[in-house]
DNA sequence: AAATGCATGTTATATTATAACATAACTTAG
DNA sequence: CTAAGTTATGTTATAATATAACATGCATTT
């Protein structure tokens, strides 16, 4: 097998290059672009993926199927993400309010949260006035 | 091309299909059940989901990639989906709270939410008294 | 050096979703 | 009624997303 000298271990290149982009990036769209790096296969991007998102350094977008860097002040707080269905722009929010909604929520039903997901479509503040 | 008397449509179909299973199902899983109907193709599975999606009848779990029938009293209030992930039940909530956080960040950020994703897993009260 | 553990490589395949084009059925204006 | 337009459905193929299973490499510790 073939040793390819790197500085970095898969998770940090990911890491690296998701950082870079503005925009949730695809598995494949990782992929692709990190090939030059020596990633060849999907399991070595979802496995890079899998690690980042345990250790909270990414999230995954569940319904663009895409991960971004989390902005790491999290400080028990409700990560929510402004998706723009126009211009594609993704930004993460952080909002005490949401946090309260969820406790009184499983206050009333005896639900035991562990991990919200909460992603709102929609248009920007760019594109709505460009209208 | 053979003709099969049904009389309900493909979205009929699915949606009665759906309506009486407790949890979400996946499209493979509907397209596993409904062959006896006659729907044999992904894409047929596939258009039903789409046209009851935007009818609002039923809800895609964005998590799950799973679709579940919709409660159907929303009101302008807000889907939260709270998701076991011990038993796999899925529960639909409607709480004018998150509607009015939801309102609050759009004031801040400029945001002009159309759909929001809001699916909390964790424990049900079932799986959390069990212990 | 053997044993352990974890990161990585490699190949194959499973799962989820859509494209592209053909045919059928329904609707309605003339 | 019937042709034209529209919507629903069928069919085949393929794209996009994700995981399984097993082999190898490499660092750590004993």
């Amino acid at each position: 097998m073939e040793k390819i000298h790197k500085d970095l271990n898969n998770s940090e290149i990911v890491f690296e290059y998701l950082k870079n982009k503005a925009n949730p990036l695809t598995a494949y769209e990782l992929l692709n672009g990190l090939r030059s790096k020596g990633m060849i296969a999907p399991t070595t991007i979802y496995r890079a993926l899998d690690k980042l998102t345990d250790s909270g350094r990414i999230h995954k977008i569940e319904s663009l199927n895409a991960w971004t860097v989390c902005c790491e002040n999290h400080n028990k707080k409700t990560a929510i993400f402004e998706i723009c269905d126009d211009c594609g722009n993704v930004t993460e929010h952080l909002d005490s309010s949401f946090t309260e909604s969820i406790k009184k929520l499983s206050k009333r039903t005896g639900f035991l949260p562990n991990k919200p997901i909460f992603e709102i479509h929609g248009q920007c503040a760019n594109c709505t006035s460009s209208i």
